[in-house]
This record gives structure tokens, sequence and C-alpha cells, in this order.
DNA sequence: AGATCTATCGTTAGAAT
DNA sequence: TATTCTAACGATAGATC
């Protein structure tokens, strides 16, 4: 807390942040690829906070050009897809759910191919190909998915199905909370 | 730029951003709704500028507990969107287009009538609602769709739909760009 | 390639409207 | 109820490791 001598600008190790324009593109490839990391984890952080003090819900998607896809949502909704995904017997005891899966199953596996389909595509292009690569660094957030569209045939492909179950079964959860469960 | 006396603490009209808890919710509910107001605000503007300065697309979707979504997306998977809703006969010339959509039509009209339903349990809880309000604040960006559920029954109640379409035709468009078009 | 540092720029809580 | 003002707090560009 002392005072700093006029010599500490000799000291300074950056210049800090500068201006960039906002209004288009940044120009170099490895420039977006830095900013892009950098904005995601903010956004993350914010929409998260978000969530916990206004107690949202919230699903986001970005697509990046190179077919990457990240997404991110609440844990309100995570976890609703996680009870469908991982216990399936709780589903066959409810007649809407059951109702409700029956009617996406089908377009769902459509979907989920298509999204293999452009993976094999991409492979074709560039035939080298990145790892999972998690972030998980959300501080009072639980999930975070950030899966390349690479992995979705190779491993669990469902995510796009997770997700757009979510929606639906996030629905589903407010129609039983108003009608008294 | 004088020198500010001492006493300009006086003139203060604000003590300035105090800090809030981000790992829980804000208790009063009036809180809550101006916080949410303005926060929106600065998320829409940072995923816009994210959007444009790192050339990716992205879909938000945000339920608040009242039953309001908003949903927010880049110029082109809107463009996409419009693309399809208004010009029906493009589909109709695309093979491919007409699978998903024959694929889709039938559950996402299940799913749009149960939107319907939430809103009318909602009416029965409350049986005042709000008006459309847009936000259209972004300074680059084209399109914000900012509607409240209630209204997705009265007039165009095909937003969710057109927003599952955007996922899938960007897919789609995707493909093409791949296929060489 | 990602993590850290820090000066600078951007966002927002509280008050007032 | 949403918007404006402004001090205070937070995010991040560029440098560095």
């Amino acid at each position: 807390m002392e005072n700093v001598p006029s010599n500490s600008r000799a000291n300074k190790r950056s210049k800090g942040r500068q201006r960039i324009p906002t209004d288009r593109r940044r120009e170099r490839e490895e420039d977006r690829q830095v900013t892009f990391s950098k904005r995601r984890s903010g956004l993350y952080k914010k929409i998260s906070e978000l969530s916990i003090v206004c107690a949202i819900d919230f699903i986001v998607m970005i697509l990046s050009p190179s077919g990457k896809l990240f997404s991110f949502s609440s844990p309100n909704m995570e976890l609703i897809a996680m009870k469908l995904l991982n216990n399936k017997k709780l589903n066959s005891n409810m007649d809407t759910n059951c109702l409700m899966e029956a009617s996406f199953r089908e377009n769902l596996a459509r979907l989920t191919s298509q999204l293999v389909e452009v993976e094999n595509l991409l492979d074709q292009e560039k035939e080298r190909e990145k790892k999972i690569e998690k972030m998980v660094k959300a501080r009072k957030m639980k999930s975070i998915i950030d899966t390349p569209v690479s992995d979705l045939s190779e491993g669990d492909a469902q995510m796009l199905e997770d997700w757009l179950k979510k929606i639906q079964n996030d629905l589903h959860a407010r129609m039983n909370q108003l009608n008294g469960n």
C-alpha cells in the first residue's frame, strides 16, 4: 500500500487492456481464437451468476466456424436431463413423460445422425481433430458441456438429444409444478 | 477536469456499485427483476460482440420463473429461420429440407401445444399479463426476439418451432457448404 | 496451448427519475 | 416498471511465462 514512485512505469509488464473494434471480426485467426476462449469464459461466468442471482434457467449454444459446438446450461436443466438419461425407469412411471419421449425419439435420432454426417464431412476436410477439452471452470455451477462435434459420434452422441430434451422436460416440470405436482 | 474539493462527497448522487453475493439468489423479488433486466442487456451485448469479433453463431434461451421466455440468436441463424418461414417454396425444392421438415413438424406441434398449456396455467395463476416488449437495443445486431410465453398462443405461436428449426437448418446449411453446395 | 499479470476499458448497484 | 447517472467493481488485451 506504499506510494508508488514515478519510475514504476519502468516496471510495467503490460500495457493493460486496449480497445479493439467490436463492429467487425478480428482479422488474425490466432487473435480470434484467443479472444473467443477468454470471452467464452467470461460469458459463462456472467450467465451463471445471472441464473443464480435471479433464479432463471438458461441454455446457450455456440457454433464456431470450424464446427465446434459449445453448449452450456443451468443446473436445473442439466439435472432434469441427467435424470432422464440415467434413470429411464423414472420415465416409465410417468405417462406424460412417456408420451413426450415417444414423440421425440424418432426425429432426435434423425438429428443425431445429421450431426454424425457433419462430423464425417469435417473429418474429410481436416484429417486431424482435437480432443475433448472440458472447461469446468465455473465456480458455483456444476455442469459445463464443451464438446467438439467430432466427438459426438465416437463417445456419447446424445448431447444434442439431451439438450433438446432439457427444454422439453423443463417445460414439463413447470407444468407439474403448476398442477400441484 | 478541475480538482474536485473534498466536499465533493456531499454532491454524490450514488454510492456507486457495491458488492452483491453471486452464490445465492437475491432475496427481494423486486431486486431480482431489476438485476435481471440490467444484466440481460449486458449479456446480449457481450455475446453479440463475441459473435461479431470471433465470427461465431449462437442461440441463447432464458426461462424466467414467471414463465417468460427470452430468446436471442445471431443474425445468421435468424436469417436462415426467416427464409424458411417466409419462403416455404424454398424448402419444397430441397429434398433434405423436406425430410427434416416432415420429421420435425409433428413433435414441434406437440411442443408448441405444451407451451400453450403452460401459458393457460400461468393465466389462471395470475390474471394479468404484460405486453410484448422488444429490447432491440443491440447496436450492430439485427435481431432480438424477446417474447413473453403468453403471447405465443395469441399471435405467432411458432417461436419455439423457429428456434429449433434454426439449429436444424444451420446444420443443414453447413452440410451444404461442405458438400460444395 | 493455456495460465497469469495488470493497466485500462467495460459493466453494474444503488439512487433518482 | 424501465431507464439514467456515476462511483465502484469486474473483464480482458496484450505481454509474459
